[in-house]
DNA sequence: ATGGTAAATTGACTTTAATCAATTAGAAGT
DNA sequence: ACTTCTAATTGATTAAAGTCAATTTACCAT
């Protein structure tokens, strides 16, 4: 159970709670194992839980009736997800999916809900949180227009290994290449061959799934020239 | 100052509060009017006020070093814009132009920080506004790869008669269709070409910028068909 | 180790939208 | 009404990504 508040004070959303309040909202968590290809939920269902990534991938997504799937993210360790439903009577607007088998935390939003009206700092941290996740769709939604497919793919290393906070230039893709070019926004084969021409343009080294850059300078000059944020940015 | 504060009491964000925290929110507002072209902030200026729009447009967008601007959203009557700012020492994320002439009210970010940190109403109608929004910008960038130019534009058609509540199948375009354009995420030559499709493909009539749908049955079946949600959906 | 399955790559081709250039239509101001 | 400037349309061409099909590679389970 420790185990679990630790877990949860970890995600920026919990992190400047008091214990007690820690303690309430978790009192109902339940960590389980799942493998690859276990849906969570399906877009519709009725909304009773929230969730946060304790290892493993989640994909987000939705799809149309033919089929087609968009992915609206790809979540990894410390990742909470679900939470914006808090409000009243709600479904879920999109499909999880676990991409790597990993170990997903679930808890029922009927405590959020509770702590949420009592506890001001709550709702502070969701609503920070849930305005840098907006901040993020526009700048995605900026990528889309004025960025090609290498360019995206390149600023996704860049995003990486900033996120990381090592100063390794090696790149382990977190998830295959399918995912990663569904949630770049274009097709395996289009990746394929973006990810190709990035290498030519820029001079990086690759091996299966692993990415060597030669500098940061080489690729944020590529990829931030048609962005209308400079690099080092809060991606 | 009694017209502000029913503005203000307009917008969602401020509906449910008492007269007393409006009375404190609205205490510094002040409505201008603005000629088109008026800039009223850019991008990464320190922020100070946030805004609600009385009448006219703006236009937020972004642009990259080379000029190429991306708008982020055209906002109307009653839309509130920069309240998101209103955490600690922050710029603006996106630059702010009139498109068209009317009167904006602008308000200190600082008392609705108070306020918000008082009330935690004020809190959770933020977080449910900006969840919202949230939503929007994921179904925006579904959209950009699953539908293609007259489907974007024919859907943002139903969107637009929807809001209005008006049973009326004439749209006026409520902006020029170069800014429409570029709402969409498409260049005019685009936009124009694609209307004309639109037009062939779903019997609508065209006059300058007054749109006469005949069903909503037929523009639903030919956009929504590529999206994940049925019409009507809440865009 | 090996056989089977799915991922990844590559090629050929099509579709869509962007770009460049020219013209026409419209609106605002004098 | 006329000038002027900008918006909007149309045409011709290019560029980018999607699609369809065929291989090759990598990985998992036995």
């Amino acid at each position: 159970m420790d185990d679990i508040i630790n877990t949860l004070s970890e995600a920026p959303l919990f992190a400047t709670l008091t214990p007690s309040v820690l303690n309430d909202i978790s009192k109902n968590a339940h960590p389980n194992a799942h493998k690859k290809g276990k849906i969570l939920f399906i877009h519709g269902d009725p909304a009773e839980h929230y969730y946060i990534v304790k290892s493993g991938h989640i994909k987000l997504f939705r799809e149309t009736v033919d089929g087609t799937q968009t992915i609206i993210d790809v979540l990894s360790q410390g990742n909470v997800f679900g939470h914006t439903l808090v409000f009243e009577e709600n479904t879920y607007p999109y499909s999880a999916e676990i991409a790597e088998s990993g170990i997903i935390i679930s808890l029922p939003l009927s405590d959020l809900r509770d702590a949420l009206y009592n506890d001001n700092t709550i709702a502070i941290n969701m609503l920070r949180a849930t305005t840098n996740r907006l901040r993020l769709r526009e700048k995605e939604l900026e990528h889309r227009s004025t960025q090609n497919a290498s360019q995206r793919i390149a600023c996704f290393f860049l995003r990486h290994t900033l996120q990381r906070k090592n100063d390794s230039l090696v790149i382990h893709l977190p998830y295959d290449k399918m995912l990663l070019a569904a949630h770049l926004g274009m097709q395996p084969e289009t990746f394929s061959r973006a990810l190709l021409k990035l290498k030519k343009d820029t001079g990086i080294r690759i091996e299966g799934s692993s990415i060597y850059l030669n500098t940061l300078d080489r690729l944020s000059s590529y990829v931030c020239s048609s962005c209308s944020e400079r690099f080092p940015c809060n991606g």
